[in-house]
RNA sequence: GGUCUCAUGGCCGAGUGGCUAGGCAGAGCUCUGCAAAAGCUCCUACAGCGGUUCGAAUCCGCUUGAGACCUCCA
């Protein structure tokens, strides 16, 4: 039996506003999708709350047994600030800003999301599409939209009839609008429209003679409209209809829900089964955003180069704050916060570590001891629960409660010398279920020091010294060592039988 | 203005009617030459006011406060 049949995921459906059991259209196959970056700046915090958890998404759905494609697109043209048509294009406007091509920028901003996402562990996705790359078949789609009725040209410029569609549809089903608020609450009414109704939004828009990104299409040369890239991507590569389709909850509208529309409108089938959005990252209590100039970059959070920092954190440290919260709440970033989460990591990833190097313990158990079962059973219980909460809507927090509950286990044991009376069995379960969370489900991993054997190395030599001048009683000396260690970073650990470890921060 | 969320102990945060989540901080103890690490113990909260229920942090209503979306936004 397959984890994802003993472990039934469930999720909740932004489309449904309910949690629903997960049941893929084609098992074990599972189709994901998430809203990747537009690249023309770089992605700040917030961007990287949504990439983590949809990262820790295919992760657990992966480790359960699924066969996911999981699917993360780059924007990478015509991005319109707004639908109008009078907002500018973010990547042209870069580009002219930094006086390079379109594409340069493009290339530079996609290497650097690569870079970040990198250092936070978020694994590659299966296909990471550009929205340059299938022009085609955004021009197809739209050709079947004005096929189907659902959209008209003017001016060479097309644009989807969102009226017209809501005769027969419904429009707003997943944000949960109504179309006759939206056309009353619609605002600067003054401003002449090329749009037969504010609503309405570009799905091919013609571009100015020195507009740069341009292409060529049967209602003359323009951009794709920038809900339509999806649409086009995420049909071509997980079909007409997929499992699981994510993003952040500011693209639910209306980004997702004329996401809706265009698929419905080209193909007459709705593209998604289970919506999911994740929550804003918020400082202060307000969403992390650009304009409001409360963001900032990973580097420079890993520098602790900006106003909001009190210090550098590092990137398994913030992976790890992430996922200390549901993805469905707001997350408040704080420096009292971050530098907990630093702390918690390092507990986590200490026991990991000791994990890693014990072994069942056979001379024991051979001398006759029989198991403690009831050991074994809250073992068993722990491996049990770190499954059912990942399964409950991908619940990382409880599951992080439980790899603590676990860590205190793997403490114990070590400090008892291994003087545990389980069952080979157990053991190893316990063992693999703690390491296969924690690297390859959560996704953290050990922070990497630079020239750790040189370190280690030098450490040892240091070792040996501080051992020589305890054996000595010599303790001006071994806490001279100890002392000047520390300062720099590295704390000396004495064991019961006169071993050292050390750490280092 | 419209739509919708959220309010949890010193801090961060989970919680989908009944059984003290967890982390960080704090106090005490054990181990240790002293530390560190680790273990054990303590710290039992749910904005306010009503209601439903044998029982509510959890459901309903009102009040107060915060936020999101309605323009680009993860």
């Amino acid at each position: 039996m397959a984890l994802y049949e003993k472990y039934p995921v469930s999720i909740s459906n932004s489309l449904s506003g309910k949690k629903e059991l997960f049941t893929p259209v084609k098992a074990p196959f599972v189709g994901l999708y998430s809203c990747g970056p537009t690249v023309y700046n770089e992605v700040h915090l917030g961007n990287l709350r949504t990439f983590t958890s949809f990262d820790v998404v295919f992760r657990y759905l992966t480790h359960i047994g699924y066969k996911v494609r999981y699917v993360r697109n780059i924007t990478d043209a015509g991005h319109l600030t707004n639908d109008a048509g009078v907002g500018v294009d973010r990547i042209e406007e870069s580009a002219k800003l930094e006086q390079l091509e379109p594409m340069e920028i493009v290339q530079k901003y996609t290497t650097s999301f690569h870079d970040v996402c990198r250092m936070f562990n978020i694994l590659p996705p299966s296909i990471e599409p550009t929205a340059t790359g299938h022009i085609v078949e955004q021009i197809e789609m739209v050709k079947k939209i004005l096929n189907n009725g659902y959209a008209y040209e003017i001016n060479g410029s097309v644009y989807f009839d969102v009226r017209k569609y809501n005769e027969k549809h419904n429009y707003g089903e997943l944000s949960g609008r109504n179309i006759d608020e939206l056309l009353e609450g619609t605002r600067e009414l003054d401003r002449q429209d090329e749009k037969r109704n504010a609503i309405d939004f570009a799905i091919w828009k013609a571009v100015s003679p020195n507009h740069i990104q341009r292409w060529t299409s049967p209602w003359g040369e323009g951009i794709p409209g920038w809900h339509l890239e999806c649409s086009a991507m995420g049909t071509k590569y997980l079909g007409d209809q997929f499992d699981i389709h994510g993003g952040g909850m500011d693209l639910k509208f209306p980004h997702h829900e004329c996401e809706i529309a265009q698929n419905v409108g080209a193909l007459g089938k709705s593209p998604v089964r289970y919506w999911m959005h994740t929550n804003m990252l918020t400082v202060n209590g307000e969403k992390m955003s650009k304009s409001k100039g409360n963001s900032f970059l990973p580097r420079e959070l890993f520098a602790g180069s900006h106003p909001l920092l009190a210090k550098a954190y590092s990137p398994m440290a913030v992976r790890f704050f992430m996922l200390q919260s549901h993805y469905s709440s707001t997350l408040d970033f704080s420096n009292e916060a971050l530098s907990a989460a630093e702390k918690g990591f390092k507990k986590l990833s200490n026991a990991l570590t000791t994990v890693k190097e014990m072994n069942h313990p056979f001379p024991i158990l051979s001398k006759g001891r029989s198991t403690d079962s009831e050991l074994e059973a809250e073992l068993d219980r722990m491996v049990n629960e770190c499954y059912t909460f990942m399964s409950n809507d991908f619940n990382t927090a409880k599951t992080l409660a439980v790899l603590f509950e676990m860590s205190a286990k793997i403490n114990e044991f070590k400090s008892k010398n291994l003087a545990i009376f389980i069952s080979e069995e157990a053991f190893n379960n316990f063992k693999h279920t703690y390491i296969s969370f924690m690297e390859d489900v959560l996704g953290i991993k050990d922070e990497e020091s630079h020239n750790q054997e040189l370190m280690d190395g030098v450490i040892n030599v240091l070792i040996e010294l501080r051992k020589k001048a305890r054996s000595d009683k010599n303790f001006a000396l071994s806490d001279k060592i100890r002392d000047e260690l520390k300062s720099l970073g590295v704390q000396l650990m004495d064991g019961k039988d006169g071993e050292m470890n050390y750490t280092i921060e």
